[in-house]
DNA sequence: GCAAAAGTGTTACTTGTACACCCATGC
DNA sequence: GCATGGGTGTACAAGTAACACTTTTGC
């Protein structure tokens, strides 16, 4: 087969950026690196592309391998190649993005790789450029979040509406109105309600919702507006 | 030094979508392919990563060499990196998005690479996975220039409001309202009246304006809303 | 003087924002 | 019975959408 005559072939790397919620805080999953260079410092969970496997493919494996979790909403974000990003060689990396129900990762899993969820604004000096790719793609989830409701890919499958609004108040730093948030989610029709109410409250108990997966589809280009004005992505 | 222990790397392309706008239709640069595989049939220009330079720097480079022109709007769309999308060998394609002025390009450089401006609706098929680039593309094009002002970018420094409209109907494909579609743009605040009018038009003459780059650059990331709600993206 | 495109203003409607009171629950 | 958090309605402000007439120009 024809081959390109070209003799400079590059190593290819797949980061991930992992987001939970815990209800209070956004967290980001992150390692700490089991080779070199720079073993032992923290890093976001990584791998190299294999020869036989596409990029979201390649992502999800990594995901896979570290919480044990399939099927989780994961979006190719960027791909970063600076020359001397690694110091070992020269490595392009892409970076994935992904949501998922803290509570349903595989926590044995996470323990294993030395992993740790840690929240955005105690996060440790990353390796590399890697401090680069999280400010992206914390703007990036802001950025999506106004748009688009992925926030019920942080949430468990039942969920209550202010604990939403913890959610959002979370990725905008920045409290919003309980009533208009309210109002303006429900008229998305995107929520059922179940009837049930949430049981694990000491005051009054909020009613769960689940989402409507259906009107999900449809509906997931409709332009949302959630994001504050203030809060509006700065940098390109 | 220390190098992974990892066998394969990968050759890493460059791909660039180049968007213009002649007055009436957005325009794809595309070029006739001149090597193997699929020489001779129609592709997007692109070249190999090489081993001391950036991604960007390689766009960059690749687009000046194409086009004559430097410093104009570029940013990183997607990768794309399918293990059998290049049937001659396993290539990773990063991808880039770059509007241009399109009178302004060096069009015997164009020609010399047997290159041609083709109206987005008379677009022939192109290689590999060119064609999903394409469309990733126009989406982007689209959703991008209903929150930030990047159609600017697209035409000359003076510019009249009538010019400007005609560029958005084209990106959304849908007519606008004159007088919204005015009044709206000069609320931004971004444009600068220059006290000059168009001179090549045959009827009323236009005013000519310019843009405000101090503002510009402020104002990148307030959002806009000229896409019409039917001409919303439709596909992730 | 007429055809073609530019410029401008008002009104109705929709959407967003601000704000206060009552209700359920556990202690 | 009280502290905590959940649920709801209303009035005002802002933004969007619809729509028609006048002006400039080249022929």
């Amino acid at each position: 087969m024809y081959r390109y005559p070209v003799t400079s072939r590059i190593l290819l790397a797949i980061d991930c950026i992992i987001f939970g919620f815990d209800g209070k805080d956004i967290k980001l999953l992150l390692v700490k690196r089991n080779l070199e260079p720079e073993m032992g410092k923290w890093s976001l969970m990584g791998g190299f592309l294999r020869e036989d496997e596409d990029l979201e493919v390649g992502a999800g494996r990594i995901i896979f391998y570290l919480t044990g979790l399939k099927n989780i909403y994961v979006e190719q974000l960027e791909t970063f190649g600076k020359v001397n990003r690694d110091p070992a060689e020269r490595t392009v990396s892409v970076v994935f993005f992904a949501l998922i129900q803290i509570d349903e990762h595989d926590s044995e899993a996470v323990r294993n790789h030395n992993a740790s969820w840690i929240s955005l604004d105690q996060r440790p000096e990353l390796i590399f450029d890697h401090n680069e790719m999280v400010g992206r793609a914390i703007e990036h989830l802001r950025y999506k979040a106004a748009l688009h409701p992925i926030g019920f890919e942080l949430l468990p499958e039942l969920f209550t509406i202010p604990q939403l609004q913890k959610l959002y108040e979370a990725i905008y730093n920045t409290p919003l109105d309980r009533r208009n948030f309210s109002r303006k989610l429900l008229s998305t029709g995107l929520l059922i309600d179940t009837g049930s109410k949430n049981s694990n409250s000491t005051t009054k108990k909020a009613t769960l919702y689940k989402l409507d997966t259906i009107r999900y589809k449809e509906k997931f280009h409709a332009f949302w507006n959630f994001m504050p004005d203030s809060m509006k992505p700065v940098k390109i």
